[in-house]
DNA sequence: TTAAATTATATCGTGTGCGACATATTTAGC
DNA sequence: GCTAAATATGTCGCACACGATATAATTTAA
């Protein structure tokens, strides 16, 4: 036991994290290419379909991002027509983003982007749980 | 069960790797200011400590990184005097990256790092061990 | 009721991380 | 020996992701 062993690379647990987070990144940017769309735009995109509206506050917990990550985002996904973006009348402090319709459609196009990346993963349902369960124990922690 | 079901951020398992890992860098971050790292800057040190002398090529499968990611960072951590970079004279295509004295002291201060990190994560030894598994499970395949 | 604190968002600069493409060097095939 | 393929690295442009800082709108409190 060496005091050096701690700061091996194969005793890291931060390590495999951050470079199965690129893998999946690299995985799913081919496929998302069809959609005009980055890792992360998708993911917003996942949150647009289900609420449809939403302010960037919300978003921002949602996503585990910050406004300087993400202003510029919505900014490109407004540009592409995928979503709307304006003040809140009651409160003009607050940006209401809203889906499209042409943000809608894309889901149509979107639905096929899951079951292609789930073969690659070739995980068993137990273990795809255990990883689930965990990873929300690290983030909300 | 709706045809949509699939695109939900919370059926995703990809979404809470890319956020844990994000997480992780913040986490991350402010301890290695002390040492005037960024995150990849100090998994490369790790590998550096540990091998002394590497090829770019070696860096890149160990760490998971392409060379248009790994070159202006092996530049970055030239300038702060942590590695020095030369060619390999029987194959001038090879970079040498090799531990320098000063890139050897950081090394006393970084064993500070991953204790304090450990802390965070707030994780069982079985729960660790499992997570460690299923990551390189991914890494792997 | 108005000045101070809080909240929501935007902007700036730095450092990744990638695909696409370019370059230099070595190796293989003939 | 000479050309073609393979290998290792570099450069470019784009899009995050962050901390730090700024700005505008709203709320609170003296």
């Amino acid at each position: 036991m060496d005091k050096y062993d701690s700061l091996l690379l194969k005793n890291q647990l931060c390590f495999p994290t951050y470079a199965v987070a690129n893998k999946i990144l690299r995985k799913y940017q081919p496929l998302l290419d069809n959609l005009n769309l980055t890792y992360t735009q998708y993911i917003t995109m996942m949150v647009m379909w289900e609420k449809k509206t939403v302010n960037e506050k919300e978003l921002c917990e949602t996503l585990y991002l910050k406004t300087n990550t993400l202003a510029p985002l919505l900014q490109r996904l407004k540009e592409k027509g995928y979503i709307s973006i304006t003040k809140d009348k009651k409160d003009k402090r607050n940006l209401v983003i809203s889906l499209t319709s042409e943000g809608e459609k894309l889901r149509e196009k979107a639905v096929d982007v899951p079951p292609s990346i789930a073969e690659e993963f070739n995980l068993s349902e137990e273990e795809a749980m255990f990883l689930y369960k965990i990873l929300y124990k690290i983030l909300d922690n």
